[in-house]
RNA sequence: GGGCGAUUAGCUCAGUCGGUUAGAGCGCUUCUCUGAUAAGGAAGAGGUCCCAGGUUCGAAUCCUGGAUCGCCCA
């Protein structure tokens, strides 16, 4: 009846992972996980929900494991942790695929392909990638409820948002404005910067125009001279900018005067005349006369602005035309400076019927016209032609225009101190992140353009009436008759209107949907259907203790949590998060499909396992911003931790089954143990505590540090110097059994260490040391897995300060020991009579772990010289130490045929000598301690049939053993 | 172009408040030990701490400028 089951030295741990996830899924064990801690108090872990479009990568790894070691942490030190699963469903990156694999593009075919279907096949889309997703998060051992999972694209879901959203309308918080894009006129439809990137062209040629405008309050003939190479843009210029610290002149040529930029003059044709100095400062507020007078704005217009963003002393005159309505930079600056957004071209690219002179003409075309009326209107001062780089639209190839659409806005910078201070008391990992990526990000806040005028999305709930424009927003289904058992989506609620409460009109949905980043930061309450559902449960769980994702989420999933939670609770969406780098490969080049140098998480699972890949990424720690990755990465963590760790374990096994160890018998009192005993577990509470306090932190690197060391020491220093009080009357003596009982102890106690970050590893460790792989097994009183445990706690009786640092001690000088044998160059296996410690006497234990460990008959000590502890050992070899090396070479070589033969630890032998001169002496003079030593029943001095034998020389004496059963 | 981060041995990385001769692990070389053996121990080789200035009695560390790589944004 074996307590345990053997364990192999081959440890094959991705196979055993495979069995262990069937073993959870069969006793259901996290299901249990979290229903011991019903009513414990709660950890609240939001899962940041991955897109759900395209396969998960390395990186995604990455994140979910720093995940899943946490809440697994807090679930096993006592909280009840919730995990629901989430995804992102909505967005452009899902319609574009389905639009490649429908082989169609544009807004325009997708109306005609029509948008029920299109609709369908993007919800059919996201569902596939769901259950790929769920495969590859279970593999990794990342416990989540995948069963009850939300989904952004569901009804409750969407109408936990439109409820959101009314609660920002009649704050005033939404608001409808312009939002410059690049734009196709032929498709009529905004780009994407992903899709922007890929339709830029080198070497287009554009015209290159300096234009005058002329200054008011002046002689009539003085002009600021600015730079265009969009023509098409000047009649609907509303402003210059300048840069108020760079110095500005004004020249005199012929009969007029010209005001430019110092360092620009070169620019200028012919000779001229410096006339006035001047720095921008002196230029801003200055009004200068419209180049055109059709479609004149109302307000602020024709000033000169400081914008010293704008202007680039490279090109140009160093002043800026500025069109509000058809640049980011432009439109950015006339909001905040207060000046008019002048349109003058409609969505088809042309100009409105309201410009005389080019109405109808696509702006592209009426370049050469503006250029000549510039001409002969005299506001010319020169024109060519150059070369650069522009966009076009990577579907139908027309040149695209950055043009202001009109946008739904939600006013987030009136909230930007709230922001600020909500940010604050975030705890960061790592701590930069707060005041430096994300502190810098909402210093410069712009508000929140949340339309796009796409198809797969939450619909905006905003309704117009075609008479009068009252506006309404919606905040749940009923109010404009439907359920969330309906479908929310377009083409559906398009189809909704609503009588007018102002007039007799008719209202109709604005057609956009809203940003799915909007979607995300809203799974706090929209996962629970809050307000509608859950209201008590929601305000339990709000904001959350955890979360955590990669650094990329900064803009994305960090904020729009924080910025929703912000405006609509005044509050944190969460009090912890972690930020995980990106991946790189060996050579320092990001992972990308396009390189082929990504890395299969699978590939990883198959070759190493999960628990090699997670603990990798822990060690690594969240610091660095980037990781260099290969699968040598990952074997090396298998190879240095694991197989060391499996090293114990299995020799703890293999010796408790063959001493037939029972850990029901009773073993000494701790205090009463030998002292490698009582420093192993002073060594090991430590361990715990620092593992703890790094948990504790957020720092899983850390943790993982102190948990590495002690299983170094473990094996390097405790095994290795205990290794044959597991093998000497084992079970019968105390020095035996505490050996036994304290490994025990330190491994049960290290597998529940180790859980949250190697569960798998933890939990095989775990059930045969505790006997639920015995024959039969145990009927022990303790949890059937390591996951349904308390995490091991500090164990004050085991703390021992005295021990740990003359072990230390100890330690250091055998290395000074070891070292000073190699320097005299006598081997360690012969024995010497001496050693001189020149320290503090060592207690008698150690002692006696210094004699054997440098294998001297006694130790004597001196005063330090110096103050330097060192070693240094009596050399004389007499005749009766020779034979003892003697010895230990023929011991060591029988004991290599043992293991050339094939014997098991425990089978007897009769060992066969043939030897002259001094072996033969040795082998007399050591008979017994040789039989001990080899298992030998009885040493025969003749050579005989063997398994494995052996001849040489030892010590210039010929020599032949033999072994035989 | 802007923000953030990184740059230390062949590789992966520590390096606290500015303070001895800059460390660890892996890899490499030599030796050694061994019934935990895909291990263990000892010794060794291996460094322009990215570069250039500055502050200081003293700089890998602080300051300024620059380079390269990465992320995000324009």
């Amino acid at each position: 009846m074996p307590r345990y089951s053997a364990v192999s030295a081959r440890a094959g741990f991705p196979e055993a992972e495979l069995e262990i996830l069937e073993l959870w899924q069969r006793n259901h064990v996290f299901e249990r996980s979290l229903a011991m801690r019903r009513d414990a108090p709660p950890y609240v872990f939001y899962e940041g929900p991955p897109t759900a479009n395209g396969l998960p990568g390395l990186h995604h790894v990455l994140a979910r494991s720093y995940k899943d070691v946490f809440a697994r942490y807090k679930q096993m030190t006592g909280f009840s942790v919730a995990r629901k699963a989430g995804w992102d469903t909505h967005g452009l990156p899902v319609e574009l695929e389905v639009e490649r694999a429908l082989k169609i593009s544009g807004k325009k075919q997708i109306e005609e392909f029509g948008i029920a279907e299109f609709n369908a096949r993007c919800r059919a889309s996201v569902n596939e990638y769901i259950d790929q997703w769920r495969e590859m998060s279970e593999r990794l051992g990342f416990w989540l409820d995948f069963d009850h999972a939300y989904r952004t694209y569901d009804g409750t879901y969407i109408e936990s948002v439109w409820w959101s959203l009314k609660e920002l309308w009649e704050d005033d918080m939404l608001y409808q404005g312009y939002k410059v894009t690049p734009y196709c006129p032929r498709c009529q439809t905004t780009l994407s910067s992903h899709e922007l990137s890929q339709g830029y062209r080198e070497d287009t040629p554009d015209p290159s125009v300096y234009v005058k405008f002329r200054l008011n309050d002046s002689d009539g003939k003085t002009f600021f001279l600015a730079w265009t190479t969009t023509p098409w843009t000047l009649p609907g210029n509303v402003a210059l900018a300048v840069h108020s610290r760079k110095p500005y002149v004004r020249v005199v040529q012929g009969d007029e005067s010209y005001i430019l930029a110092r360092e620009r003059l070169s620019i200028l044709d012919g000779d001229y005349e410096i006339v006035e100095e001047m720095d921008g400062s002196d230029l801003v507020d200055l009004t200068y006369e419209p180049l055109f007078t059709d479609m004149l704005p109302e307000g602020l217009a024709f000033v000169v602005l400081d914008a010293p963003e704008l202007v680039n002393m490279d090109e140009g005159t160093g002043i800026v035309h500025t069109a509000a309505a058809y640049g980011v930079a432009d439109l950015e600056l006339c909001q905040r400076m207060g000046v008019a957004v002048r349109h003058v071209v409609g969505l088809d690219g042309r100009f409105l019927e309201g410009q005389t002179r080019y109405r109808g003409m696509f702006v592209k075309d009426a370049d050469p016209k503006i250029i000549e009326d510039l001409r002969e209107q005299g506001s010319l001062y020169r024109a060519e032609s150059i070369l650069h780089t522009y966009p076009f639209c990577w579907r139908c190839e027309t040149p695209l225009l950055y043009y202001a659409v009109t946008s739904w806005f939600i006013r987030t910078t009136a909230v930007k101190d709230r922001l600020l201070a909500n940010n604050r008391s975030v705890r960061w990992q790592p701590a930069h992140i707060r005041d430096g990526r994300m502190g810098n990000w909402l210093e410069s806040l712009i508000d929140w353009n949340l339309s796009r005028s796409r198809y797969w999305g939450t619909p905006l709930p905003i309704w117009v009436c075609d008479e009068c424009d009252e506006k309404f927003c919606a905040g749940s289904a009923a109010e404009v008759g439907l359920t969330v058992e309906d479908d929310l989506h377009r083409p559906f609620i398009d189809e909704v209107t609503l009588p007018c409460k102002a007039c007799a009109g008719v209202m109709r949905r604005v057609p956009d949907v809203i940003d799915a980043w909007y979607d995300s930061g809203a799974m706090p309450y929209a996962q629970k259907h809050y307000p509608f559902e859950n209201r008590e449960l929601f305000e339990h769980t709000h904001p959350a203790d955890f979360i955590c994702e990669g650094v990329d989420q900064t803009r994305g999933w960090f904020f729009s949590l924080l910025a929703e939670s912000t405006l609509l609770f005044d509050s944190p969406a969460y009090k912890n998060c972690v930020v995980v780098g990106t991946l790189q490969d060996k050579q320092g080049k990001k992972m990308s499909k396009s390189r082929r140098n990504t890395i299969e998480p699978s590939t990883i699972f198959d070759q190493f396992g999960a628990d090699a890949a997670r603990w990798y990424f822990y060690a690594q720690g969240v610091e660095n911003a980037e990781l260099r990755v290969s699968p040598t990465s990952f074997q090396d963590v298998v190879r240095l931790f694991m197989l060391t760790l499996w090293n114990v374990y299995s020799f703890f096994v293999t010796y408790a089954l063959t001493e037939g160890y029972d850990p029901a018998s009773a073993a000494p009192a701790v205090i009463e143990r030998p002292v490698l005993d009582r420093w192993a577990l002073a060594r090991l509470d430590e361990t715990v505590e620092a593992v703890r306090e790094a948990m504790e932190r957020y720092d899983a690197s850390d943790a993982v540090h102190a948990v590495e060391g002690f299983v170094e020491d473990l094996s390097k220093w405790y095994v290795r110097r205990s290794r044959r009080r597991f093998w000497k009357s084992a079970g019968t003596s105390d020095d035996s059994l505490a050996a036994f009982a304290t490994l025990q102890t330190v491994l049960i106690t290290l597998a529940g260490l180790i859980a949250p970050f190697m569960p798998f590893m933890a939990e095989r460790m775990y059930r045969n040391l505790t006997g639920f792989n015995g024959d039969p097994p145990a009927a022990v009183g303790a949890p059937d897995s390591v996951h349904l445990t308390d995490y091991p706690k500090v164990v004050g009786a085991w703390r021992d300060p005295d021990v740990l640092v003359e072990m230390s001690r100890l330690r250091r000088l055998v290395e000074d020991g070891l070292a000073a044998r190699t320097t005299a160059g006598v081997r360690v296996r012969q024995p010497l009579a001496s050693a001189t410690i020149a320290s503090d006497p060592l207690a008698p234990e150690l002692e006696a772990i210094f004699m054997e460990e440098l294998n001297v008959k006694g130790v004597r000590y001196v005063e330090p010289a110096g103050g330097h502890a060192s070693v240094a050992f009596d050399t004389t070899i007499t005749d009766e130490l020779r034979l003892e090396w003697l010895a230990r070479e023929v011991s060591r070589k029988v004991n290599e045929l043992r293991k050339q033969a094939g014997l098991r630890v425990e089978d007897r032998i009769t060992l066969f000598v043939d030897a002259d001169g001094d072996v033969r002496r040795a082998v007399d003079a050591q008979r017994e301690w040789l039989q001990a030593e080899t298992l030998a029943v009885a040493i025969e001095d003749r050579r005989d049939q063997a398994l494995a034998e052996w001849e040489g020389e030892l010590g210039g004496a010929r020599c032949w053993l033999g072994v035989q059963r």
